[in-house]
DNA sequence: TCTGGGGTCCTAGGACCC
DNA sequence: TCTGGGGTCCTAGGACCC
């Protein structure tokens, strides 16, 4: 069925500045200027409705909102390349943003319109090549091994099929890195970005991979970096200079040896056509920190719409959970969590709230909070979940 | 001027069972 | 009475990604 003579080709697609393009596309006349996309996303945002983008689409660019004066604790989601170009950057405050281009333009975040021209891209992309793997809102990797014309070129032909065709349907530009597997894909695709084809062979390894920052391979974050950065390891090429038991030794088994592979560019991972949902959550960040006793009817409120909203998206997608738990950020940024088990699987919301609050008991609450989140995992397809025999069923009863 | 929200996977210790 | 593994599940924390 598969020809195992055929080279894989993975390719690695990335739409580029993808929330802010969406934006350009309603406001055109946005073109050109530095606008970022962030703030914390309130209800008013969320529900941001077509009226008020059609109502924007004729404003005057002097109209619009200026990063200029923000005060809150929300941060940059996406910066268009003009505002970058001021060292504007996705996941910066919003406070040091405005800063640094006061002048910029400052767009709720609004992400039904997303997934909106998220599921258009994707659906052009599987009319073209079917084995496409999801990596959440703007990325996706895609199998070009099996597909006719996928070799053309490495892959640079059915590369550029897939941007302009996206583009023809969209009108939003992407970047594809072309490689043997997910990992150098990855890498690739960042090579010529905006709206760049990258194709790398094996062969390439060396001159084009070796010669970056460990930084760059996808998994190696600021802890490993820094790291590795301390025995003198800044490269790609560095690293893969090193014995994969000196790897092993001070990065441990698993993860010393994984970054071994990756520094010589092997990755055996199959581009995943469809996943199951491990866990579904909701958090919140307050606008000022909560102390557990003087806010005790505000948290109360909020850990229960939290629930609520937890149960309704496991309602929503269909799915039942049966580990609750829950999230704290201190004003200190320290993190706690604490979970339970029940016997039932549920998509409950007093369940989830009952639950959560138990384990809410089980967590220090004298420092004042900063954020609270719920969390349900272990989930199971509700349907799966209809079937299953009731808790306690096929243990053994007591004879006496 | 402090730093969002929604995820996945891994580790490590303890409970519990065979 | 003492010794020993292996396997699975649960829990807490942490790294990392988009």
């Amino acid at each position: 069925m598969t020809s195992p003579s055929l080279p894989r080709r993975i390719a690695h697609l990335d739409m580029d500045a993808f929330y802010a393009s969406v934006e350009l596309l309603r406001y055109p006349q946005l073109q050109g200027l530095p606008v970022v996309i962030g703030g914390a996303p309130t209800q008013q945002n969320e529900s941001r409705g077509r009226d008020w983008a059609g109502r924007l689409a004729q404003v005057p660019i002097e109209a619009f909102p200026r990063l200029a004066g923000y005060v809150g604790r929300g941060v940059i989601t996406t910066a268009t390349y003009p505002a970058r170009a001021f060292g504007v950057g996705s996941a910066m405050g919003m406070m040091k943003a405005a800063r640094l281009c006061p002048q910029a333009i400052l767009l709720p975040v609004d992400f039904a319109e997303y997934r909106r021209w998220s599921r258009r891209f994707k659906q052009v992309v599987v009319s073209i090549a079917p084995v496409m793997e999801n990596r959440g809102v703007d990325e996706v990797y895609i199998d070009f091994t099996e597909v006719p014309g996928g070799q053309r070129e490495g892959g640079g032909v059915l590369a550029r099929l897939l941007q302009k065709s996206i583009f023809d349907a969209t009108g939003l530009t992407c970047s594809v890195g072309v490689a043997p597997n997910k990992l150098i894909a990855k890498m690739a695709s960042e090579f010529n970005k905006p709206n760049g084809v990258a194709v790398l062979l094996p062969e390439d390894l060396q001159a084009r991979i070796w010669p970056l920052a460990c930084r760059k391979i996808n998994g190696v974050g600021p802890k490993a970096d820094a790291k590795l950065q301390s025995h003198g390891i800044h490269t790609i090429g560095e690293l893969a200079a090193r014995p994969r038991e000196w790897l092993v030794e001070h990065f441990g088994r698993s993860y010393g040896a994984w970054l071994h592979d990756a520094a010589w560019g092997r990755d055996d991972r199959p581009v995943v056509t469809e996943s199951e949902p491990v866990s579904m959550s909701r958090e919140t960040t307050f606008e000022r920190d909560l102390h557990a006793v003087a806010d005790r009817a505000e948290l109360g409120r909020i850990f229960t719409e939290l629930c609520q909203q937890v149960a309704g998206d496991l309602q929503r997608k269909g799915y039942v959970g049966k580990t609750i738990g829950i999230k704290l950020r201190y004003d200190d940024f320290k993190i706690a969590t604490r979970d339970q088990t029940v016997e039932r699987h549920t998509q409950d919301a007093a369940v989830i709230r009952q639950v959560a609050g138990r384990c809410l008991k089980r967590v220090p609450l004298t420092r004042r909070l900063r954020l609270l989140g719920v969390r349900v995992g272990n989930l199971l397809p509700a349907a799966c979940a209809a079937s299953l025999p009731p808790p306690g069923w096929g243990e053994s009863a007591p004879l006496f």
